[in-house]
DNA sequence: TCAATTTATATCGTTCACGATGCAAAAATA
DNA sequence: TATTTTTGCATCGTGAACGATATAAATTGA
């Protein structure tokens, strides 16, 4: 019977909508003190990873539009995070870069993903399904980034 | 070097985060005719398995604060979907159930899982990884949600 | 029975996420 | 070179998500 389908338990996208937000809750008692949230610290990975950047790299690596990225290192910038200055050869272009502040982060950061993969290990009891899940993640992402 | 950990490419939440966030995109062919959203669409999904819930059990099906639920409902309400009375032996409680509209979108909606699934299989070429990350999500949300 | 506590829902404020739209600068093309 | 198109970013509006708080009703317990 096709109603069959329509239940929840069998849907996977439900699955990942839940799991992910409440792996961005794992992320609060890391996140909180530091004063960011789960998408900024994304950014500063990114900007981590190589400082002064535009918006739209950023954006891209995060498959996210510059209309969310915009107001976000808006806050950001707000929050002495990064600073945005003018792109020299493209002038549309805004240069996002780490601030004191942000680079300092860093190293408050380090022991994040560390604590997460621990904490997800004794949660769960077993490591190895979560490294086999990230191919297929990854499959998944590539497959939807384009429509 | 503990900065390699900081790299998005080794995050997991970060690939649930992205694969999450596009899979309810690929959604919106199918939903955006019925006019409603994803979360609606998983509110109905729960009213179409039993009808007339209080708004907590909806809430406790979805992993999602009440909080987050009522203005859900409360706009579902205002298209006409559900309507949410007064309980009667705890009137505390909103007992939601669905209108004639939000039955009859059940049988529009009922071929959408069967299109996602297909559509994923499309791009990613392979059913079979993706059922076997249904069980380890489970886990995941099952050691997440308390806490 | 009456006060204290818990429960069910609602409201408020902030941050995402994104479609639609706007705008100026750059690039392409006539 | 002048015009058209594209690109990079910003703004606006709507709908989640959720922490904090509020409120009324139910429950507990003194």
């Amino acid at each position: 019977m096709a109603y069959e389908q329509l239940k929840l338990d069998n849907q996977l996208c439900f699955r990942l909508y839940t799991a992910a937000r409440l792996t961005m809750g794992a992320y609060h008692p890391y996140l909180d003190p530091l004063g960011i949230t789960y998408p900024q610290y994304l950014v500063l990975l990114v900007l981590w990873e190589q400082d002064k950047q535009p918006v739209n790299d950023i954006a891209h690596k995060l498959f996210l539009e510059t209309n969310t990225v915009t107001p976000l290192l808006q806050r950001m910038e707000k929050a002495g995070l990064v600073k945005r200055t003018k792109g020299k050869e493209d002038t549309r272009q805004r240069i996002v870069s780490l601030t004191k502040k942000g680079i300092e982060m860093r190293e408050q950061a380090k022991h994040i993903p560390d604590c997460l993969s621990n904490e997800i290990i004794q949660i769960t009891g077993e490591e190895e399904e979560f490294v086999r899940m990230i191919p297929t993640l990854d499959k998944l992402i590539e497959g939807l980034k384009q429509q």
